[in-house]
DNA sequence: TAAAATTCCCAAAACGTTTTGGGAAATATC
DNA sequence: GATATTTCCCAAAACGTTTTGGGAATTTTA
C-alpha cells in the first residue's frame, strides 16, 4: 500500500489540506512547516496518487500519440526517433506520453474517440497528416488541444511544424545533375499525405527550374516502407529506358530502392543516384551511405510538445507555425 | 464537457448505480433496461472517466515501459517493433501503454520510483535486463507485477521470455565455416547485459565445438549502436591480421560493421562474413542482405504482455518462462 | 392465501486528491 | 488598549466512478 497524503498528515499532526498546500507551494503555509512536510513526505516516499489528482484537477498531465494506421508495419526508425523526442521533452515537463498503434483505420478512429471521451489525455500530437484529415476535424470539433507535424487543408487553424524544403531540394537536384545523372524519377507515398504532396511539388519544381521534363510514368506511389520502395524500384528498373536518379519520399523507402538497384546490377553512386528524405541515423551506414535531406526529428518533436503544452496551459496562441528547413547531406549514393 | 454517468442516468430516470451495473454486465439488471442503457450511453457518447474508475478500482489498466538509459540514442528499430508488439496486444485487452525514455541512469531510477509510488501503472515490462539488475530487485520488493525479456541472476523469480540460441548459433558458425571463413570475432555489447552474456557464450561454445580457438582480443565491446559497431570494426580491421568472420551481438551493430567493412575495401560475402542477431526487417535490405538469427519480436512482446496481465489479474503463476528459439536466416552477407 | 424466493433497482460510502471559504491566533496600526 | 491586518491552518465539498448492503415489488412455493 503506497503512502497517501493522510499518512503524512497524521504523522505530523497536520491536516491534509496543509500538507497538500505545503507541497504545492502555496504561500499560506509557514516556511518551517513546509520544510517539515517536504522532508517527511520524501522520507515516507509519498507521491500523489495520479488518478485522484486527475479527477480533482480535471486534467491528466498526459498527452497522446496514436501511430497512424497507414504505418501498419511500424518498422520505421523515424517513429522511434520521433516518439523518443516527444518523451524527452514531456518528461522534462512532468507530463506522460500515452502511445498506441491503430490496427486499422476503424480501430484508429475508435482509439481517438475513446481517449477523448474518457478524458484520458489533455492533448494530441498528430503525424502523417493528410490533405483532408478527419482527425483534424474531429479534434477541432471536440475542443481538445492538438498540434501536428504538417498542416492539413481543412481550413482549420492549429499549431504545427512545417518543413520547407523547396530550396534545398533544388540544391539536391543540381548536385545530382552535376554528376551527370539526368533521368529522374520520384518514388513517393500515398497521394493524400501532406509530406508526399509537398515533397513531390518540390521535386517537380526543382526539375522544372533545371529545365528538365518529368514524365508522369516516372512518379510512382508506394506505402513508404522499405519493401514498398524495393518493389517500386524493381518495376521501374525492369523497363526499357530506366531512370538513373531515384529520389525517394523518405529514407525508409530509399533502403528498399538501394536493395533493388544492387540486385539489378547497378553501381549506386556511379551508374545511378539515389537519395532519401528525413536523415535517419541509419542512413549513414547504408551501402553506399545515403544522400538525404536531414530533418532534426528530435527538435521537431520538442517543438511540437512545447506548442501543445502552451496551448493546454493557456489559450494564448504563442507560435502558430514553426518552419524548419532540411539540411542537405551529400553522401556517396549520389556520387559524393 | 464529456457526458458522465449522471447524464445518462438522468435521461433515463434511473440511478447511476443501475447504469453502472448495466454497462458492467451485472445480472441483477433487467435485460430490457440493459438494452436501453447501452443504447443511450452509446448515443450520448458516454465513456467512463478513466481517472474516476482508476481511483475507485485501485487499478490503472495501464502498463509501463521505460526505455533503458543505455539505449540513449533510441534509434533502434528493435524497440519500435517491440513497443509496437506491446501496444498491439495491450489495446486488444483494453489496456494502455505508458512509455518514457530515461535521460540518464539516475533519471531512469526516478521514473520507476515515480510511477510506482504514484500508482501510475499496474505493472512493468523490462527489457535489456542486466546480470544484476536493480530494477528487478526494486520491483520485486515493491510488490508490483513485472515481466522481462531475459532473466537476471539476482535469484528473484519472475515471468520472462528467454531466447535459447545455442543450437542455432552452432548451425550459423558451421555454415560460415563451410564458406571457408575461419578467423572469427565477436562484436558484442556491454558486459553485464544478459543478451551479451548469453550470445557470447553461444559464440564461444559453437567455436569450440568446431575445433576453433578464440583469442581474447577477438572479442570487443560496443554500445550496441551502429556507430559503435562501425568504430569497433574499424579498429579490428586496421590490425595486421584481420578476422574474416564478424559476428555481432545484434543487427544494429552489424549495420555499422558492414559500413566499416565496405570502407576498408572488403567484399562482404566473399572476402568476409558478417552476421547479426535479432532479424530486424531492415536487415533484409542491407547491402548485401544480412545473415541473422531472427527473433519474432512482436510475438515475444505479445507473450510478455499476456504473462504480465495474467500476473496482474490473479496471483496464479501460469507460465513462468517461455523459451524461444531464433531462426537462422542465411543471406548474402555470409556467402549465401 | 401466506410465506419464501427471486427479480430488479437504489442510496450512500468510498477511492485520494485539490480547492473553497473561512477562522483563530499573532502581529501591526491607531 | 482596542481595532485592523496578517499569518497560519483547517473542515468540508467536490471530482466521477464502483461497490456495498439492502429493500420494494414480483413471482414461486407450500
Amino acid at each position: 500500500m503506497p503512502t497517501t497524503i493522510h499518512d503524512v498528515a497524521k504523522k505530523l499532526n497536520l491536516s491534509i489540506t496543509t500538507v497538500s498546500r505545503a507541497l504545492d507551494g502555496y504561500d499560506d503555509v509557514a516556511d518551517q512547516t513546509r520544510q517539515l512536510v517536504i522532508e517527511t513526505a520524501n522520507k515516507m516516499g509519498y507521491a500523489p496518487n495520479r488518478a485522484a489528482r486527475q479527477l480533482r484537477r480535471q486534467k491528466t498531465d498526459t498527452i497522446g500519440f496514436i501511430l497512424p494506421s497507414i504505418a501498419q508495419r511500424f518498422d520505421e526508425p523515424f517513429f522511434t526517433e520521433f516518439i523518443s523526442g516527444l518523451g524527452e521533452e514531456l518528461s522534462r515537463k512532468n507530463f506522460d506520453l500515452l502511445v498506441s498503434n491503430a490496427p486499422s483505420a476503424e480501430g484508429e478512429r475508435n482509439l481517438y474517440h475513446r481517449w477523448v471521451n474518457s478524458h484520458k489525455v489533455d492533448g494530441f500530437i498528430l503525424n502523417r497528416v493528410r490533405r483532408h484529415d478527419w482527425r483534424v476535424n474531429y479534434l477541432a470539433q471536440s475542443g481538445l488541444p492538438f498540434v501536428g507535424l504538417g498542416k492539413s487543408h481543412d481550413g482549420i487553424d492549429y499549431p504545427h511544424v512545417r518543413i520547407e524544403g523547396a530550396e534545398v531540394y533544388l540544391r539536391l537536384v543540381k548536385h545530382i545533375r552535376e554528376h551527370r545523372f539526368s533521368r529522374f524519377a520520384f518514388i513517393g507515398g500515398p497521394n493524400d499525405l501532406i509530406i508526399q504532396i509537398e515533397r513531390l511539388r518540390w521535386f517537380k519544381s526543382a526539375l522544372q527550374k533545371c529545365g528538365l521534363e518529368v514524365g508522369q510514368y516516372n512518379i510512382v506511389s508506394t506505402d513508404m516502407s522499405s519493401t514498398g520502395g524495393y518493389e517500386a524500384a524493381c518495376t521501374l528498373l525492369s523497363g526499357a529506358t530506366t531512370p538513373d536518379a531515384l529520389l525517394c519520399v523518405n529514407d525508409q523507402t530509399a533502403y528498399g530502392v538501394l536493395h533493388a538497384a544492387h540486385e539489378h546490377g547497378f553501381s549506386v553512386g556511379t551508374d545511378m543516384a539515389i537519395a532519401g528524405f528525413d536523415g535517419l541515423r541509419a542512413s549513414y551506414h547504408t551501402q553506399p551511405p545515403l544522400t538525404t535531406l536531414g530533418i532534426p526529428v528530435s527538435d521537431v518533436a520538442h517543438q511540437l510538445v512545447l506548442m501543445l503544452l502552451s496551448k493546454i496551459n493557456s489559450q494564448l496562441p504563442e507560435a502558430r507555425e514553426i518552419v524548419i528547413k532540411p539540411e542537405l547531406r551529400i553522401r556517396a549514393s549520389t556520387g559524393g
